[in-house]
DNA sequence: TAAGAACCAGTAAACGATTACAATGCAGCA
DNA sequence: TGCTGCATTGTAATCGTTTACTGGTTCTTA
């Protein structure tokens, strides 16, 4: 592999020119640099990152942690997040916790040691409660999908309370009373939209049933197995609400089983919008996140910090939008 | 940061020595060891993985480069290779291409001067072609999804003409004979694909139609085109496969949106079992490819290339599953 | 008991870049 | 002419590790 001192030797000047013509610093006749520029062609060299980042202590590398790497919601957050990052210059890391704290713990530790630039993160709770402990992350970090209050950290979210007080209040006002909810458990997010639910809920003086609304982890077989037990109820909703798309993947599944037809036997509405929604049949209502927007934004507040590491922090809302199609 | 310097300074020994005992070499005496462990225990020292790279030429990043992301079929690779990884202690960087060879050659680029141990990588035409050229990757490297033959590369694929054949078979056997298939443009995945398609139709005697064959980018507007040419074709097929489950998506759209009843109207397989595959009304008959294993026999592959880079090259070819719905 | 093997630990040279500092040359000016 | 100051370039230290080499012990064994 060719370093940067056969290119000076090539060239007849010192590594110090060459990597000043490199970095397009001032303070080099444009002769020797284009002698120099001429010389790395043809001699296909190519700086090595590795040195370059021990020394100057900078890296080029963003890592985007998730907790479902096949949650679409996060599919599309990683697009856009490798989109903005590949437009500065940017290349990501992406490493999958499922939610486990220790991976979490693990792939924090290992970004560091690797000195990447920064991270984009959606925290387990555990990580969460350790930030009140005034956890240091060495690095820049910005937070997504879930809520950081009080903390000195860039933070992009959606306003999960009136977003899934929306999705409910349109539940019930196509006049479905009794309404189930199965919620994502160990996370602000899944907490944050019960709440919405329950708010929409007195808005409309309906009484919570409590043995309709579940916390569990949000993978579609658990989806599935809460909305068996829901079905099973002898006093059945007439309404399901679900807060993740792969929870409603699960639910469709166990409506289906069931051989309940939607929306007349019970309606159904999601957080989410994945690819399958409108393919259903019926299409169904879901409250969509603008998940692209969120990754591009968390990539765009991230390379910020990177480049001002004393800016003041944010956090940013995004608006959710609700669409409604058959299902309810 | 602390560094080895203090911690050798603390436990009164030479970096050496510290190194030694970090990197649990032997020739240090067990006292000694333990010493060191506790400094480094007290100190929170963590070693600087970007000097270690440099000094050793080691690393342990992995790198996939995926030609689409939001493929259903790259994330279930991506969350193998991330399983694997991590089991045997490597990170892994996902670089997304879109099929587009500069930004892959970037990447390419790019991971090698990060000096990462490896990639996975499902390479454009173009990559194809210019490995005929004898590209040199500089590191081990495993293909998947592409055909690549007479080269010296590890490769994981299934037998997608075999693959095709199948599941076209299986329409023309449910008595479907005007047929119309679509296909992904710019790989050999897709080539080989309309290849068994036209060799099932050969075993059945059935003349192609060449109209209702189309080559389109994979993606789903592309299907949903695709499908509504098919569809306004005066004598439109009777059957319809599609080689991605992005294409099926679109191409389900098409369908509802022309009032057609599937399987009454028109009859639908394709090639991918997306989670909603089982989800739609009728549930569609698909062809899964081993995804996961997919993942997971690559970045074994590349593991072990990496820990011996003599090792002879081997083709690996993954066994499909026809899984049988009610779309035909 | 002497010679060699095996073990232990330290010194210092790498790895491949960046950069503070010094050295040189040259133009401008008194 | 001699001095100042700037532009240009080179020298060498540095980033934080690993490791070849060296030398000193201790252990075997004839």
């Amino acid at each position: 592999m060719v370093k940067i001192k056969d290119i000076a030797d090539a060239a007849g000047v010192s590594t110090a020119t060459v990597s000043r013509v490199l970095a397009n610093k001032p303070h080099v006749r444009t002769e020797v640099k284009e002698r120099v520029m001429q010389v790395v062609q043809k001699m296909n060299y190519r700086r090595n990152r590795v040195a370059q980042n021990l020394r100057s202590n900078t890296s080029k590398i963003i890592a985007l942690i998730v907790s479902d790497i096949e949650n679409p919601f996060f599919q599309r957050v990683s697009r856009a997040v490798d989109d903005t990052a590949f437009e500065h210059g940017y290349s990501v890391m992406l490493c999958n916790t499922g939610e486990d704290s220790t991976k979490e713990e693990a792939s924090l530790n290992l970004l560091r040691d690797e000195n990447v630039a920064g991270v984009i993160l959606s925290p387990t709770q555990q990580a969460l409660d350790n930030f009140r402990n005034d956890i240091d992350f060495h690095m820049p970090v910005v937070i997504i999908d879930r809520h950081v209050d009080n903390l000195d950290i860039d933070n992009v979210i959606i306003d999960n309370v009136q977003a899934a007080r929306i999705l409910t209040s349109h539940l019930i006002e196509h006049g479905y009373q009794r309404i189930g909810g199965i919620f994502g458990r160990g996370s602000t997010t899944g907490r944050e939209r019960h709440e919405g639910f329950m708010q929409a809920l007195k808005d409309h003086n309906i009484k919570p049933a409590t043995d309709l609304i579940k916390f569990t982890d949000p993978k579609e077989e658990d989806g599935y197995s809460m909305t068996m037990k829901l079905l099973q109820n002898p006093n059945r909703p007439e309404g399901i609400l679900t807060s993740n798309s792969l929870l409603a993947a699960g639910a469709l599944l166990a409506i289906r089983e069931s051989k309940l037809v939607i929306p007349d036997d019970i309606a159904m509405v999601s957080f989410d919008n994945p690819t399958w929604a409108k393919l259903v049949d019926p299409a169904l209502t879901v409250l969509e996140q603008p998940t692209y927007e969120i990754g591009r934004t968390a990539a765009e507040l991230l390379i910020k910090r990177i480049q001002d590491p004393t800016r003041s922090n944010r956090q940013v809302v995004l608006k959710t939008k609700l669409i409604i199609r058959q299902s309810c």
